[in-house]
DNA sequence: TTGATTTTTGCAAACGTTTGCGGTAAATTT
DNA sequence: AAATTTACCGCAAACGTTTGCAAAAATCAA
C-alpha cells in the first residue's frame, strides 16, 4: 500500500500541500474550518509524516547515536536505558552500534552516524583508541560528541564519567573503618586509565592512611583470572581478612573462589567492590559496594548534549558522584 | 562548516551532478579519467553521501527497529547483540526502543519506526499487549515484522522463539535421570504464555514418565517472590532434593536462599534453570542449565527478516533449540 | 460603493540524491 | 568521406517536506 503523503491529501482536499502542511501543524494562519477537514482526512488515511523528507529539508535529524564497546554490558547497557528514555522524552530516537572494542569498527559507526546526520553521538572510547582524528571529523560537521566512562585525556572534549578516584577512596575508607589488616586488591586491564586511576587513588589512600596494612595488587583481565588469582592468594599461609574487587567481572571472579572453598563472608573475609549493584546483589550476604550507575551516568550525559545543543558548546568533564552501600559483606 | 554534497563537487570538477553522483558509484557510462578526479576530491572534501536524501529519492532506508521490553536484560541484550552484528555485516543501523512493558510506549515506539520509514521491525510483544491492530499496520505499509521471544499466537505472523516446551521437558528429563522424588518447580507471571508454556510442558512430562516423583508447582513474578517461595517451602518438614528455575531471575532468588541456608549444591539438593547461561556460571558449582540463547535467537530472527525482504513472505514459526549444558548441580 | 485591512490560501524554491533519456563528440566501420 | 556505432556526459524530474512571499478572498471603515 501507498503511503499517504501531503500531496494526496491536499489533492483529496482541493488544497495547496503548503495549506496542508500547515493544517498539520496548527499554524495560525489556516482557518479552524480547513483545519479539522485536514486533520480528518489525515487520520482516516493513517498519514505519517516522512521523516527523512522533514530532515532533508530542515537539516536536522533527531537521532543520537550512540557507541559502546558492547551492549551486552550491565553497565553499558543500563547506560543505554538511561539515555533512551531521555531521548524519548525530548523526541529523539537512538541508532546504538558496538565496536565490541575494535577501532576498525569504531570508525565503521561513526560513518553510519555521519551519513545519518545525527544529531549528536554519545561515544566511549575503545579500549586502545589513540586517533582522535576521526572525533574531530564529527565537531567539523557540527555534531556535538558527548564522551562516556572511557574518555579522551585531552580538555577540549565533553566528557561524563564515574569520578573513579572517589570510588577507589570510598573503598579505601571504609577497609580501613573494617580494621584491615590484611588486604588484596585486584584491579583489571593495566593499560586502561580507568584501571590506573583507581589503582593509583587507592594504594595513594592506603598508604597515606592506614600505612600498617598490608596489600597486595593485583591486575586480571577476566573473571576466570581473578579467580586463579585470588585462589593463589588465598593458599598461601598469609590470609587476607578483605579483598577488593575493582570491576563486577572481578569480583565474580572472586566469588567463585569464595564459593567453592565455602569462605564466610564477612567473618572470615569481607568483600567491597565497585558496580552498579546487581552482581553483588546476588550473593549472600549482598557485597557491599560502591556504587557506579550507568544510568545515572547516561541520565548526566543526556543533559550535556543537550546543553551542547541548544547552548553552543560545553567544554568540561563531569561527574557523577559515588556512594558506598552497604551490602553484610564486610 | 558546510557538508559537502554532490552539487559543490560538480562546480568544482565543472561537471554535472549526474556525472559526480555516477562516478562516485563506478557506473560504466564514466571515464575512468573522471571517475579518478571526482574519486579524489570527494575524499579530500570528506564527502559522505547524505543517508536522507538517497532514503528519500530511494524509498528504502536500511534501518531496523527494534522494540525490547528492557534494553538492561541479560537475555535480550544478547539478542541485540546479535542482530547488531548482522545488520552491520549487511549495511544495515539498528534503531533499538524500550517499551518497558508499557502498551503505550509500543505504540509510540511504532509510530517512530513508522515515521523513520525503518526496512523491518523486530518485535518482542510487551506483557500484556492483545491488540495486534498496530502492527497490522505496519504490514499495510510493507514494513515486515519478525516477533520474537514473546510473540503473537495468531499464525499469520513471521516468529522466532525459544523451544519453551522443550525447555521445559529436557529440564524434566535431567530431573528424572537424577533420581529426583521431591521437587519444587518455580514458575514465571502466570499471565504470561511463555510461563505457561513451560509449566504445562514439564508438569505434563513428570505425570507422565516420573508419576511417583512428587512435584510441587509455585508462580512468583520476582526474584524476591522466587526467594520467600523457596524459603518458605524449604523450612517445612518435607525437604526438597531437586529445584528447578524457570527464568534467571527465579534462580537467582533460589540461589540467594541456598546461601543464606548455606545448603549444600547438589549434596543436598539438585538445581537446574533455563537460561542463557550467565547467571548460572556465578556460582560455585556452575548450575546445570537449558540453554535459550538470545544470541542464537537474534541470528535466526536476522535470517528471517532478510527472507522476509527478499524474497517476500515467509510466514512461519521458528523455534531454535534447546540443549542441556552441564554445570554441578545436578 | 470604494478603498484599506485582515484573514486565508497558493506558488515555487529548496534540501541532496538517483536515474531515464537524450545529446555530442570521437572512434569505428563501410 | 559518409554512415554508423560507441563512449561519455548533462538535463531534468522526482522523492516529501517546509517556508518566504505573493495573491486572493473576506471583512471592515468610510
Amino acid at each position: 500500500m501507498m503511503n499517504t503523503t501531503l500531496k494526496l491529501l491536499a489533492q483529496q482536499l482541493q488544497l495547496s500541500i503548503s495549506t496542508v502542511s500547515r493544517a498539520l501543524k496548527d499554524h495560525p494562519d489556516i482557518s479552524t474550518a480547513t483545519k479539522e477537514k485536514v486533520h480528518a482526512l489525515a487520520n482516516s488515511l493513517d498519514y505519517e509524516p516522512n521523516a527523512y523528507a522533514i530532515q532533508l529539508r530542515t537539516q536536522s535529524s533527531k537521532i543520537f547515536g550512540v557507541i559502546v564497546p558492547a551492549i551486552a554490558n550491565l553497565f553499558y547497557d543500563s547506560f543505554i536505558a538511561a539515555i533512551e528514555e531521555e531521548s524519548r522524552k525530548n523526541g529523539y530516537a537512538l541508532m546504538i552500534l558496538q565496536s565490541s572494542n575494535n577501532i576498525e569498527n569504531e570508525l565503521n559507526n561513526l560513518k553510519i552516524f555521519r551519513q545519518n546526520r545525527v544529531s549528536g553521538v554519545f561515544a566511549c572510547l575503545s579500549a586502545h583508541t589513540q586517533n582522535l582524528e576521526v572525533y574531530e571529523k564529527m565537531s567539523d560537521r557540527d555534531i556535538p560528541v558527548v564522551f562516556f566512562d572511557i574518555v579522551p585525556k585531552d580538555n577540549k572534549y565533553t566528557k561524563v564519567r564515574m569520578a573513579d578516584e572517589r570510588c577507589a577512596i570510598i573503598a579505601a575508607e571504609k577497609i580501613i573503618e573494617r580494621g584491615a589488616k590484611r588486604v588484596l586488591a585486584i584491579f583489571g586491564d593495566p593499560a586502561l586509565s580507568i584501571s590506573q586511576k583507581r589503582k593509583q587513588a587507592f594504594q595513594q589512600f592506603m598508604e597515606k592512611y592506614a600505612a600498617k596494612t598490608l596489600c597486595t595488587y593485583v591486575n586480571t583481565n577476566s573473571s576466570a583470572e581473578a579467580e586463579a588469582a585470588f585462589d593463589k592468594h588465598f593458599s598461601k599461609t598469609q590470609k587476607f581478612d578483605t579483598v577488593f574487587a575493582m570491576t563486577d567481572e572481578i569480583l565474580i571472579g572472586v566469588m567463585k573462589s569464595i564459593q567453592a572453598h565455602n569462605i564466610k563472608v564477612p567473618k572470615e573475609i569481607g568483600v567491597i567492590s565497585i558496580s552498579n549493584g546487581f552482581i553483588p546483589s546476588l550473593y549472600h550476604p549482598n557485597i557491599s559496594y560502591v556504587e557506579t550507575s550507568g544510568f545515572e551516568l547516561g541520565k548526566l550525559a543526556f543533559v550535556q548534549m543537550l546543553a551542547n545543543i541548544k547552548g553552543g558548546k560545553t567544554l568540561s568533564e563531569l561527574t557523577v558522584d559515588a556512594r558506598f552501600i552497604e551490602g553484610g559483606s564486610m
